[in-house]
DNA sequence: TAAACATTGTTATTTTATTAACAATAAAAA
DNA sequence: TTTTTATTGTTAATAAAATAACAATGTTTA
């Protein structure tokens, strides 16, 4: 199949979140429009994003969920477990472990890196924490494809840098610096502040 | 002027973040196209954002950095500050807290509010934790407008629908749970998970 | 059974966002 | 001084995303 535009997969993963939380409810069958309610867009949108994913409901029943769960799984998930890693297990950092650890078979957080004596060679968050030194050599041994970059500031670029030279594929940067990868590395960048402001300047225009 | 684009708000957001960054670096003067670099965007998108804004450069010299930082302030900040307060300062809530305190001159973080007696009353993260059940009086008081929601996910629905009660005009909702506000409300929603997952499809589909 | 209905998948249309094109302009070079 | 050059602001074109329209199809109900 051809590539999802970003805004499909964003909303996939949505749609799977709402579903499992379905699943949990003990709602076995979802219409378009209802799966739409509960994430506040439109039924239209549901549907389209379903078709290019190619699955179709049971007719006037809706959405097997459990089904379109395994489906969405099928597109998005990677075959084989993808492991993840985070660099710097300071606040952030331990926020981002123990809400994320577990949440997905196919997606295992599976080590942090640290520089600080303290953290190194413990469980936090659920997560061992490693020495930074030994990033190269644990990248490889544990398969790591993706790092959560939550160190600070000044150690962003290096750490990115390095991160990539040990055999990163994708970046989730949190840090307030805007990174540069070589193509081939797929970079996602958040930033709190940016999210503030809109919501600042949307409240201030009371006009959306 | 007209309402912006909200993308154009985002980008305004990352312009002055990163001309701040200049300034600190003793640059006063930036060329679109350096700008856009540092951004990884192009130097069109930046040009066309500052048209929006209505800003000219000084030709051929480039924009002038704080000149530039003082109208991206007058178009996305409030006239007087805004106030801000976190909901459940846990984990999250207190990474948030320690990282957006100070930032942003117009944009006050001035509260926290939980309900755990180990936390009330007391300085967490640079920011008073008030007790949960005084927050209709305090919102009031210190006159809090925006709602930052990091309280457990069974509690989001709840403690949402209060702060809104209470007079908040905009939630960033940090929380898994997708929120239902009024309208005249404005919600924006990010959840780590959705982010993960766009970066382990594109890094499995590597082609992007 | 036949008519009305609810829901879907998909194509067509509209809207929004990005990129390209280019004339205008002043600085730098000849 | 004149020409070349770099950079801008803006309009025009393209691309991406969202929405609308609607035929198809079984379900319900009259
Ligand atoms: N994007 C957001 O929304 C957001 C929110 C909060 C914080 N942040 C950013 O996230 C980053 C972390 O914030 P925090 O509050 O967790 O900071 P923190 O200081 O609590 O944590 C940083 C951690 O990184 C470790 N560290 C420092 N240098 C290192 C290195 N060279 N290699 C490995 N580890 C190293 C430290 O020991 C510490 O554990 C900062 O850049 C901050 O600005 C972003
Ligand atoms: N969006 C993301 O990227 C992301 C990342 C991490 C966590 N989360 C979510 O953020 C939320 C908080 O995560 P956390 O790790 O900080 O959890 P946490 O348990 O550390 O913090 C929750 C805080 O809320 C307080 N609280 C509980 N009920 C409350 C109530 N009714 N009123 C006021 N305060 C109350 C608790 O005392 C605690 O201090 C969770 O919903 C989690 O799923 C989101």
């Amino acid at each position: 199949m051809n590539t999802l535009p970003a805004k499909t997969v964003e909303r996939l993963s949505e749609y799977r979140r709402t579903l499992m939380g379905c699943l949990n409810a003990k709602r076995n069958y979802i219409y378009s429009h209802q799966l739409a309610s509960l994430l506040h867009i439109t039924a239209v949108q549901v549907r389209r994003d379903l078709m290019l994913i190619g699955y179709s409901s049971v007719l006037r029943k809706g959405y097997d969920v459990r089904e379109l769960i395994d489906t969405i799984g099928r597109i998005i998930d990677s075959e084989e477990t993808m492991n993840v890693a985070i660099i710097g297990i300071g606040n952030l950092g331990r926020a981002v472990a123990g809400y994320f650890k577990g949440k997905r078979s196919k997606l295992n957080l599976v080590a942090s890196f640290d520089n600080d004596p303290q953290k190194v060679n413990k469980v936090i968050s659920g997560v061992r924490c490693y020495p930074y030194q030994e990033m190269e050599k644990l990248m490889g041994e544990l398969n790591i494809r993706i790092a959560i970059l939550t160190v600070p500031a000044d150690y962003a670029r290096e750490t990115a840098e390095n991160t990539i030279r040990f055999g990163i594929k994708g970046i989730l940067n949190f840090t307030t610096v805007p990174l540069n990868v070589p193509s081939g590395i797929f970079l996602e960048e958040y930033d709190m502040i940016t999210s503030m402001e809109k919501v600042a300047y949307f409240v201030k225009e009371n006009r959306f």
